[in-house]
DNA sequence: CGGATACATCGAGAAGTGTCAATACGAATC
DNA sequence: GATTCGTATTGACACTTCTCGATGTATCCG
């Protein structure tokens, strides 16, 4: 069901930092990866604006078939950005704030832009 | 070269808020594919932890052939995440921090969690 | 000029990714 | 139990990406 919460633990590698160790940037790359797609990234949105959404209410607004929108939740799941429960017959997802924001802050620190 | 800044306008487009345009979604998707390889990864902590670094200075510690690392030089360039300039025979390679205060800004506006 | 150095580009092969049709699974309903 | 509905999985195909060797281009030095 790739409803697994994800237990890695990106949340302390900063990119802009530390020279950043190899199996740090591979476990960062993997959640990138997964919003590395537009299809991704609009079912992300369409989640974070409905609070939570079944997946049947996914299919119209990305125009992709149902294999295909149950292959990109199962993306953004294994990499911890949502997650599913399931009712009844359906499947609600939400985002998983925490997740985001550990990925925000890899990005780099709360500093202005230091530029 | 690869030396364009990216034009993109990726800036205001957050994820979390708004249903996301397809073409926001495209560019943004960009962006983070330019972020979804350990090596680039690395090479960003690199310059970052160098402030300034020259290719020449990648091949070490990166452990990849130099069209490789040219390559992913170039890929986040394109993406408009660091920026070359060139003097005399080498390349010198800096962050662009406002671009990447772009992508983390995508990622969510200032509130905590909002959980 | 001729050689050497730093980087970019090209071409190719292996591996990964997005997509859908077909199928399988699980839960609700009859 | 049989059926129906929502979702997950499988298999296949086109396309992209990562990687390197070979080659091209620009700059510096003698």
């Amino acid at each position: 069901m790739a409803r697994a919460p994800a237990d890695t633990e990106v949340c302390c590698a900063r990119v802009l930092e530390a020279p950043l160790r190899e199996s740090d940037a591979a476990e960062l790359a993997q959640v990138f990866a997964a919003l590395a797609d537009p299809v991704r990234l609009r079912l992300l949105s369409l989640i974070a604006a409905a609070g939570e959404i079944c997946s049947c209410d996914l299919l119209g607004p990305l125009d992709r078939s149902q294999p295909t929108v149950s292959h990109h939740t199962k993306v953004l799941a294994d990499a911890g950005l949502i997650a599913g429960e399931k009712r009844g017959r359906w499947v609600w997802w939400s985002i998983v704030p925490a997740r985001v924001a550990d990925v925000r802050s890899a990005l780099g620190s709360a500093e202005p832009v230091r530029a």
